[in-house]
DNA sequence: AAACAATGCAACCGCACGTTT
DNA sequence: GAAACGTGCGGTTGCATTGTT
């Protein structure tokens, strides 16, 4: 069995104190964040080495951006949770100066989700509620249209190359309202994904040289297969 | 001014996962 | 291969602050 990171009885907990937070920093200066678990006897903390990770990184760490998030951030907040859902340290990972917490505190803040149901998505699932929001063209011909769906759809420019993203998750290869056919309602347009995923509950990428309807229609047989036998979703990336 | 509700945010907890022994 | 360890993540809680009645 796993020992407990610290001796509970002997350590802090609640706020930390000023005395507190310049002993961290100052050890941090020194030694930097090396083994988080020795942190706190060796700076002369009563508290748990876990406690001093979360506190340098959401609170202490000079590189964390305090005050209110920006409606660029907001924005991007809005477009990577429906591409990636709860994963807050991957969102976080694409607003500089911002943590996993704060990301996580914003996303559950009444104001966000107020926004978010005035948009006419539910800030739960991201499945939109009626025909307002996230309307797109489509590829390259400017059609717009919207949908039903909970396929996030985005497009950015990788090396010159229009790339079309879709995210499939769990639930949507069994609904009948899935037909390939549908101009499936996700992100808009603008999304910048010049980024690097790793979602380990992802089977694989499939990859397409032509998003064309045939294609996405075999490459959602494949990722349903690929679903019900190993119970991970699939990337599909068409280019 | 007081009481209450709503909100924001820091911190804790348990679990998962990768690494080391 | 199994157990122990260290770290990171996401969910949740609790408290302080702010707004409303």
């Amino acid at each position: 069995m796993r020992s407990p990171c610290c001796d509970k009885q002997e350590t802090n907990k609640g706020a930390w104190s000023k005395e507190e937070d310049q002993k961290l920093i100052d050890y941090i200066r020194a030694h930097g964040e090396v083994s988080w678990r020795s942190v706190p006897k060796a700076a002369g903390l009563l508290r748990c080495g876990k406690s001093c990770r979360l506190r340098w990184i959401n609170y202490l760490h000079p590189d964390v951006k305090r005050g209110n998030f920006e409606e660029d951030e907001e924005d991007l907040i809005i477009k990577l949770h429906a591409l990636l859902g709860n994963r807050w340290s991957l969102i976080a990972g694409r607003l500089p100066g911002r943590t996993d917490n704060e990301v996580k505190n914003y996303w559950n803040s009444p104001h966000l989700r107020k926004k978010l149901k005035s948009m006419g998505v539910d800030p739960d699932n991201h499945r939109v509620t009626h025909n307002t929001a996230f309307r797109r063209s489509q590829s390259s011909n400017n059609n717009t249209a919207t949908g039903s769906t909970t396929d996030g759809v985005a497009n950015s420019n990788v090396n010159e190359q229009r790339v079309e993203l879709r995210w499939a998750p769990l639930d949507s290869f069994n609904a009948e309202e899935n037909n390939p056919n549908d101009d499936n309602v996700g992100l808009p347009d603008d999304l910048n994904l010049d980024l690097t995923i790793a979602v380990p509950s992802c089977t694989q990428l499939v990859e397409k040289s032509q998003g064309s309807n045939n294609d996405f229609t075999e490459a959602k047989t494949m990722a349903k297969t690929l679903l019900e036998n190993t119970g991970k979703p699939t990337l599909l990336l068409f280019r």
